[in-house]
DNA sequence: CATTTTATGTGAAAAATATAACTATAAAAA
DNA sequence: TTTTTATAGTTATATTTTTCACATAAAATG
């Protein structure tokens, strides 16, 4: 019954609209109008990073800014508190990779960072690209928290001529320029913050001009060769969870 | 020798600039120039959303995009690949709460959307504020993407009386209305946009007035009873590590 | 109508992660 | 100098999460 027939036209028409998405469609019909439609797309990766690199980051966010406001040393209770770490895990972490403490008098802040440093950026470059100068694209290019991380945003782009700016500070470029720029910069990651239905397009163009690494904000999953490292940053499902865990906790009081 | 005299007068100085932090600090002097400083901080939670129920919020927002393309029904491992999972999983996780499929037919994309629902808001409001209209606070209002997750974002807040705006379609306010639009729209979750300096205020004004969720964009980890949920997403820890994970992969071709 | 195919559903094993308990040690105090 | 104490460092244990393997059921096939 099912998956017999085939209406050619209405999967033509349905291919075209989620090509962009890189979909494969398999339509079947239940009867003269009930369609039923089932997807297969190809494969994705994550950025799978470890939870205690990650924590590592943390810790490193943490450290730069109490650096900046003079703290010389703490204890790993003192930046599991502030991370929202246990200190045990956070000595645990440390010892995972080789960062030392002091017996009794706790961490040096600088050699923290030191040594963070040397676990994560071995010296390259940060140079970063943002696509898309909507809302999201032009916040992240103004974001002056970078900086302290040394991330550096070479330019911008975005295919709206009016929104093109070379002169300024972080210039918008047109999309044709991406490949010279990526280029000249040497860039490796790329943001992608441009809407839903172009953000598999813009990938395509990214990984064509050699980029090995994706903040996607854009709410679909990329599809992506297998070596390519694709982190995406879903604004929704953050502010959902907490407003579940809200909900959540009036349930609990209730049973 | 250390920790035996304290500069009063400097621990007073820096206490103030701390304050904001709601850091506790302990000055050490090692002799007469060099000053030690260790932090102590308050306690602090965390969001912690089981790993399952991340991934349902996931699929959620998967299917919700397949339901609007007109696309009927899914299989576990086109699930899985769509959202950078493993069929398994997939399984697994609907199998946690109680979602059944069809045994040869894959599950159907409306119920599984009914059944995530049920799981997640049973009914409740999913009104939001936004404190900040800054880069991420005013991109954050003009998302579009929330409303098809039905997230509200019911107004927004600034200090600075030149952003106000109460007549537009999300009104910016000033700080001093924060308790009534709270109270008037029953908002359980906030958004805090502000810059890090001031958001440890922000979130003690909002727990004030009865806030229970907290999505914290400001690289600051917020002093929070422990009742308060706090989601902080920090966006140059989600660049930095695409970044590692890519100069990490050079660095393995190397040996 | 028996057989094959292709999914789901789930229990057990494995791996990853977190917590707790303990040991060693350097600084401070006596 | 000796003792005490606070904290790093490490090992053991517990918990969570993921993967694997297979039973089971519906649909398709011939």
């Amino acid at each position: 019954m099912c998956c017999k027939t085939y209406n050619e036209k209405r999967k033509q028409q349905l291919n075209r609209v989620l090509e962009i998405y890189s979909y494969q469609l398999k339509i079947c019909i239940f009867d003269k109008n009930i369609y039923r439609i089932i997807f297969i797309v190809k494969k994705n990766t994550k950025c799978p990073l470890k939870k205690s690199l990650r924590r590592i980051l943390l810790y490193r966010g943490s450290l730069l800014r109490l650096q900046a406001l003079g703290v010389k040393s703490v204890y790993s209770y003192t930046l599991g508190k502030e991370t929202g770490v246990s200190a045990e895990q956070v000595r645990k972490d440390f010892s995972e990779y080789q960062i030392k403490g002091n017996q009794r008098g706790g961490y040096y802040v600088e050699e923290l960072i030191n040594e963070m440093g040397r676990i994560f950026f071995q010296g390259g470059n940060k140079n970063i690209i943002v696509v898309g100068r909507g809302n999201i694209g032009s916040s992240l290019t103004n974001y002056d928290k970078f900086v302290q991380r040394q991330i550096n945003i070479v330019a911008s782009f975005d295919i709206d001529p009016s929104k093109q700016r070379s002169r300024s500070e972080i210039p918008v470029y047109g999309m044709e320029r991406l490949g010279e720029i990526i280029k000249r910069f040497t860039v490796r990651a790329a943001i992608i913050a441009v809407p839903e239905m172009a953000a598999q397009l813009v990938c395509d163009q990214l990984v064509g001009f050699g980029i090995e690494g994706i903040i996607n904000f854009a709410p679909v999953i990329l599809k992506v060769p297998d070596d390519i490292i694709v982190n995406n940053v879903n604004l929704s499902d953050e502010i959902e969870s907490v407003i579940y865990c809200v909900t959540r906790e009036t349930e609990n009081e209730r049973h």
